[in-house]
DNA sequence: TTGGGTCATGAATCCGGCA
DNA sequence: TTGCCGGATTCATGACCCA
């Protein structure tokens, strides 16, 4: 069945591939290259710094996790608070990015390119991740089965979260979309098998011993209990985490800013220690910081004052400095 | 911003609206009505009885929902089970739907035709549900974006289930995704709010009672606990509901049978006693065994006779008869 | 140290006021 | 009339304090 024959069209679609693109603001002209720890951080356009990663990082990444903008069409501020003199919180907000375009096409032209000069660097066993909402994430994986094929399609994950409710005559939007490829199918992925706890109904009939498939004759039997304790159920593509808390010390102020632990449970069963982890749209640097937690190399991009400062404050919180700045390689 | 600028493209789309479109099988030239209590049940093929369906009924369904095969390319069968002469169960299994395509352009063909005819039946303010799986979903959601307009998508509905767990080196799919899409943005939706409980941690720090945000001359303040109770948390658009188990008293033996618990849901929420539901993909009867249960006037239809004859024994169960034919309205 | 009670506050959505 | 802006509403949850 020839699958991939349905695709997206839009007037200039042409443009998914070309350099001169139509971005919501000039880019800087150069990407600036930073070590720190056994991670780098790229400070600059993230289309242009995966185009320079091509010639060092072809084929070495193990997990690429991409959260752009959500075509939300605003500007999105970082909000930072201090004691002033009086001892009184004061609050000065900066702005961390902008999510304003021109239509879909040019979101998705921009995000398409990404995805694919991402994906030249991921290792065979390595897969991509695309943190969208429910709005944009099926425009964006009709993209990606274009792009990686649909065979490489591995989850949707959904990221279910509680948070404070609206008064609306709707079902009220407590989940985001992460989308999984992987590079290439015939390889053997990177997979560490995690596991969740079991129903409470299940606790209620079982306990937390394993259950066992009993055939009679060829036909389905009732299950025997064993003495072997369950590990749990393997993990689901349903994850049930809390947003941050507006007073969690992991807050950084930054907008848009993911848990650890989504970021968390994605690197461990995608990744092994020493493995690399890339993030072209790294924000406030909870990929990295996730990364380095677990041992895992990273490689970070984002072109925003803000959120590489961010970042930096992140990583030497947990010890790592981002060290003087490297010679730029020169843009290809 | 033109968001609808983005859109689906294959060879041969055009058959999108064409009356003589490629099906996986040739359809029974009539469609037999016949009443049953405040329903009506329509056997035949379902674009032609949506067809016709237009004369009678446009503009009075409050609810369409449309559980369409999930392009898995096989045959589906119904399995029943009776006992033979010495107390054995006998099994016997018979085709109930065929879900070969010749590609993913026909397969959105055929969907897409019948979504238009069914949203041309939809009231002012009703709305349209189109139950998929996570590899279908996207293609039908920007498919459906362009039948409705973008500004009628309503919710990315997520249902969540439990399910025996299988080892593979990926995370467990175990959610459905169901599009919902609004007639008329502009008139006021039909909406019975449904409530969630609370969540473990505001129980513990909140208890039952209503909280309130006070603010003092512009800023924020502390939250105060209201003495009235809270109806729990808004429901949200992840729903978790367990499938039928194997052994369910609900199970009739018709593949892909949905929990009743899923439709009612669905029905009370979007739709006030006496209203009508529609289902142009009856299969087992669930939509119309739901809707019948929750006061609700439904119109079914299939082409399969083991649909037909098991949504006939469930709805005698009920007390509904599936009365003698009525004399077919002649094709338009 | 632990556990319970209290505190602080994000950001979706609606609505009313005003330009 | 329409569109923009700011106030009101409301759970969720980590931090913090104290015994």
């Amino acid at each position: 069945m020839p699958e991939s024959s349905v695709t997206l069209a839009w007037p200039g679609k042409a443009r998914l591939f070309v350099d001169d693109e139509a971005t919501p603001r000039a880019s800087p002209p150069e990407v600036a290259h930073t070590r720190c720890g056994r991670g780098l951080y790229l400070f600059g356009d993230n289309a242009r710094a995966l185009s320079e990663l091509a010639r060092t990082h072809a084929g070495r990444i193990a997990l690429a996790y991409l959260d752009p903008p959500f075509l939300t069409n605003r500007v999105h501020d970082a909000v930072t608070r201090s004691r002033g003199a009086g001892g009184k919180i004061v609050r000065a907000s900066r702005a961390a990015f902008d999510d304003r375009w021109e239509d879909r096409g040019a979101f998705l032209a921009s995000l398409g390119r990404r995805i694919a000069l991402a994906r030249e660097l991921l290792a065979p066993h390595g897969s991509l991740v695309v943190h969208v909402d429910p709005k944009t994430s099926h425009y964006v994986k009709v993209l990606m089965d274009e792009i990686f094929g649909e065979d490489c399609f591995a989850s949707e994950i959904i990221w279910r979260y509680r948070r404070w409710p609206a008064k609306t005559a709707n079902y009220q939007r407590v989940h985001d979309v992460l989308l999984r490829y992987r590079k290439d199918p015939a390889a053997r992925p990177r997979w560490n098998q995690a596991y969740e706890p079991l129903a409470a109904s299940t606790l209620a009939t079982w306990g937390t011993k394993k259950q066992n498939a009993v055939f009679d004759g060829g036909r389905r039997a009732r299950s025997s209990s064993l003495a072997t304790e369950s590990l749990g159920v393997p993990m689901g593509d349903v994850w049930e985490i809390g947003v941050l808390a507006p007073v969690s010390r992991e807050r950084t102020g930054y907008p848009s800013q993911k848990p650890e632990a989504l970021l968390s449970r994605l690197i461990e069963t995608l990744s092994d220690p020493g493995d690399l982890v890339l993030d072209p749209y790294a924000g406030s640097g909870t990929t990295l910081a996730a990364a380095a937690r677990l041992g895992r190399g990273f490689v970070g991009i984002d072109q925003s004052e803000v959120a590489r400062d961010t970042t930096r404050a992140r990583l030497a919180a947990m010890g790592l400095a981002l060290e003087a700045r490297e010679a730029p390689a020169k843009s290809a």
